[in-house]
DNA sequence: AGCCAACCTTGACCCAGATCAACAAGGAAG
DNA sequence: CTTCCTTGTTGATCTGGGTCAAGGTTGGCT
């Protein structure tokens, strides 16, 4: 039942992590087929919830467009964002139905969605999108891994500054001015969104990127747009090894 | 190529995770046997590597007994445990070949291989073997997002209760009393593990297993040796919902 | 038995980051 | 244009956990 039909397909099916070529390249024309009759959009403004943490979710998806969040909460308040989905990024776990944390849109937010139960049988039916998903799943345990030694053992400033090398790695390619090596890309989470992603306050999340700023690690023009000088600098701040430890 | 004998088989063939319920009742008795086939086993010492960093990695593999660490570490020296191997656990990553940490014995150690390259040419011919290891990688990734909000979020006495309730729900079905509902276990880590584990340092472990052994949460005897009174009450100090919400 | 080397505990002090608080900068709505 | 409201910045102060340091336990080895 697809919901909207104002995006090309061509363009989403480019970046979609089921039909990726590891898979398509085995797939058989009907499955694709399949998948195909069984997908739909769902669009949500920015702050919107995706799912709530104990609904029942009945479909799986990825993101097309936009940046959503998972995020748990403990009972006295305290959160902690657990995954950031980018563009391509999957969610929702086949063979389970009730969903573990909040997902969250933190900005305008187009997802590409598969009804659970179709989507469960083609994955039985069809080998390789099992084998697809477990190779994604195997990437996404690497980065909450990566993401651990973050948490418990980086200082702030080492921490924000590995959650920009993040963005800035993402939008290197895209962004990036080849003549002189400045990378430039506009924050899409708020400071608050930050600190939940990185065990901090925002005031830190704000004290350590006015430290970075004044240090000349980056430029910040108004709150949200930044720009990169040096990338080797900044991850040499943000305490990976400069050629590019991290996984996301 | 059998390394070890003395193992009965059928013992740890009860909670081999590949050759689990939901794989068997579906399998092949020749896929069975083509699994018996490349397994062998493999001792180590406490002390001792599993893998190193970096290191070709030419197996995957399960812990028959002892515990087993995944370790990160920085160029300075600061490590972060990523993760916890208990017996039944899956280490090894098909489809890659560099080990992205180090796997360290934290106990005499017993663990089920199989040789990579075969092992995955059977995934591929056995569309079971890969969708038991997708479920098992997804509930390794629920483990390590729930440890990310212990690692972001946590005090340090959350962080020690709640290290102590996995171990006391692991041993819980094994060590209870159930007239007293007394849990009872010995501590598998070092000071320092559980400090690498947690965030910590190994002084501010001690100082709360001090405390919460003062608060008369737990009792100790000896350094190692703990006595659960009441799980709940050990639960509450963990930050938990009572009803259960660890998922490993 | 006695010694040594891990491993653990406890105390004193310090500091990175939390907390509390005041204010600035947009941007949407009237 | 003014007002309000969200988001972000910056300062002052406090504190949980880190750091440094001094013993205490225990178990293996000669």
């Amino acid at each position: 039942m697809p919901v909207d039909r104002g995006l090309a397909v061509s363009q989403e099916c480019a970046d979609c992590p089921i039909r990726h070529r590891a898979v398509c390249a085995r797939c058989e024309n009907d499955e694709l087929q399949q998948l195909e009759d069984i997908k739909y959009y769902r669009k949500f403004e920015a702050g919107q919830n995706v799912i709530w943490s104990g609904d029942r979710m009945d479909f799986v998806g990825s993101v097309v467009s936009g940046i959503a969040t998972l995020t748990q909460t403990m009972e006295d308040g305290r959160t902690q964002m657990v995954g950031l989905l980018l563009p391509s990024d999957f969610v929702g776990r086949p063979g389970r139905d009730t969903a573990p944390y909040d997902v969250v849109a933190t900005t305008d937010l187009v997802m590409c969605c598969f009804r659970k139960k179709p989507f469960e049988s083609l994955m039985v039916s069809t080998p390789n999108i099992a084998q697809r998903l477990l190779q994604m799943t195997l990437d996404e345990l690497d980065a909450a891994r990566e993401w651990m030694l973050v948490l418990g053992r980086k200082t702030a400033r080492e921490k924000i500054a590995s959650l920009l090398s993040i963005f800035a790695r993402r939008d290197a390619s895209i962004n990036m001015s080849m003549a002189t090596g400045r990378i430039v890309f506009d924050l899409p989470l708020t400071r608050e969104a930050m600190a939940d992603y990185l065990g901090l306050t925002l005031e830190t999340v704000s004290r350590q990127i006015s430290a970075l700023k004044r240090d000349g690690v980056i430029e910040l023009e108004g709150k949200r747009h930044v720009t990169v000088p040096d990338m080797d600098l900044l991850l040499e701040e943000a305490g990976d090894d400069s050629d590019g430890g991290m996984l996301v």
